[in-house]
DNA sequence: ATAGTAACTGACTGACCAGTCAGTTAGTAG
DNA sequence: CTACTAACTGACTGGTCAGTCAGTTACTAT
């Protein structure tokens, strides 16, 4: 037997990479379990197996850490909605796609999602989320008035008008999601479909010059 | 001249009904300006003016004394949407009340609908606006369930649906109220408009048991 | 006046926690 | 084997802040 250079089981050395992708999952379910705030470092370094001190030797402060996490969810996000909306035909099936890939990504990655949207807690990182929002808001007047175009028909002059109804489709998805999000039973599809039933009646309508009233 | 009893100027002293109100005002201002986590209670006894020692005789802890003030809000809100649904027609009248109502909310109390849905922070505190949003979600499916059977239609039999097309109304208005909030310039009449033309029309067309596709 | 009480305060404490530092340990190049 | 470096740690510190306490001040009833 050469009982040597044993380290201690699972606290084997890693490389900077492999350590620092450790610490981000170990963040993750921190965070998602507890928020912001409530969450300690010290808490974050235990549950990575690994000092505190050590966390500062890939990130220079609590909050970058988070950021550093959020910023990866965000990313895997976006590249989800993006490519499915980029893959499929415009109108009706490229919205569908987007709302596929949105719930795809709230089933898989249950605590990424809350951490996004349900437990910002801080104000910076409030704001980060906030041009999230606004950038997936523009992408959809972006298409939105594609859409218009392709058929021939124009939106409303008024600039605003589109933003709203933007926002409105967003904050829709958003409250959908965190209504799913406690309630699992429900299977995707159905979720999607409500979804679409929703906010594509609504916005074909709309971009048909049909109007509440009247 | 009767120079004697000489309070400092401002710092009269109240009954403790008058100083109950006046702190939780400063506790609206204060939370509003800078969230629950980064709010001091030293913060909050200087704006009013007071010692925080004196918060205690009011308030037993700050999660307390933010709730309480929290409470009034929301109990405010929450009046001033229903009586306006009550007061209104049913169907289309009846929901122009409401979506007008909620919009008038949020346009003179702006620091107080802030508080409401942008920084909560705090999970318990989280857990109680959830209760409110599935309060007026509830309240949504109600109406729609009554206004369904007053035109004798029927919605899809699955439960949960209409519950979902009730959270995507809400999730819509808090979305648009919170872009507003950024774009004070857009009149009230404009953004209770889409707020109706996409809410509304996705809602109508869907008790007309109308679907996404086919 | 005087006693009683309700409003109010300054000064304190104990816990928590982000961030630091002076090291130790384990791979690895020569 | 040795020197070098990169991974890693325990123990500490300084600041912040919720919550407490031992009072003081002003109003009110008798």
């Amino acid at each position: 037997m050469s009982p040597v250079t044993q380290t201690k089981p699972g606290r084997a050395r890693m490389s900077a990479a492999e350590r620092r992708a450790a610490i981000l999952d170990a963040a993750r379910s921190a965070f998602a379990d507890s928020g912001y705030h409530e969450t300690s470092l010290d808490a974050v370094a235990e549950r990575a197996g690994v000092s505190k001190a050590l966390l500062y030797e890939h990130f220079s402060s609590k909050r970058e850490l988070y950021v550093a996490m959020l910023e990866m969810h965000v990313h895997e996000l976006v590249e989800r909605i993006s490519g499915a909306v980029a893959g499929a035909e415009p109108g009706e099936p490229r919205m569908l796609a987007g709302v596929e890939a949105f719930f795809g990504f709230v089933e898989e990655r249950r605590g990424a999602w809350r951490i996004m949207f349900r437990n910002a807690g801080d104000p910076d990182v409030a704001l980060r989320l906030d041009r999230l929002r606004d950038e997936v808001a523009a992408a959809i007047v972006q298409l939105m008035s594609e859409e218009a175009e392709r058929k021939g028909l124009d939106f409303p002059n008024l600039p605003e008008f589109v933003e709203m109804i933007a926002q409105q489709m967003v904050g829709a998805m958003q409250s959908l999601a965190d209504w799913w999000d406690l309630h699992r039973k429900v299977p995707k599809e159905q979720v999607v479909e409500a979804a679409m039933d929703f906010a594509w009646i609504g916005q074909e309508r709309i971009s048909q010059g049909q109007r509440w009233s009247r």
